[in-house]
DNA sequence: TGATTGACCAACT
DNA sequence: CAGTTGGCCAATC
């Protein structure tokens, strides 16, 4: 039971935490996970997180610009967009509205555990 | 097995 | 002001 985790896997359980209705960033879980610039291997990491056996709602996590970077790998154009639509998001122009409402920051939502 | 890349971010030129 | 580069980890070529 040792827990050898990987950045993947803390990525993934930091991504499963963001309550339904946020949203958060890249670089705002790599900064959670203490290496801000590895920012890309979040972006990596939900590639990759169809292989895990969680379901990880890579959906609500976008860049720090609010944009749906990701959406072209979520088999369609708009799943994402569909996806965040139905949670209550505002989407337009591949940018979700109110943006800075929504964020959900794990470095402060998570602090105090 | 070494080199490259990848859904980012920020600094530098 | 816009384009380039460095950085981090893991997977692919």
């Amino acid at each position: 039971m040792s827990e050898e985790i990987g950045f993947f896997q803390k990525v993934y359980q930091v991504v499963v935490l963001i309550p339904r209705g946020r949203i958060t960033s890249y670089g705002a879980i790599a900064a959670y996970l203490g290496t801000k610039q590895s920012s890309r291997m979040v972006g990596w990491a939900m590639n990759q997180s169809h292989m895990n056996e969680k379901a990880i709602p890579a959906h609500r996590v976008v860049n720090r610009n609010g944009i749906l970077t990701g959406k072209a790998h979520f088999g369609g154009r708009d799943v994402m967009k569909q996806l965040l639509e139905s949670e209550g998001f505002v989407v337009e122009n591949d940018q979700i509205m109110n943006f800075k409402e929504k964020f959900w920051d794990p470095t402060i939502e998570l602090k105090q555990v």
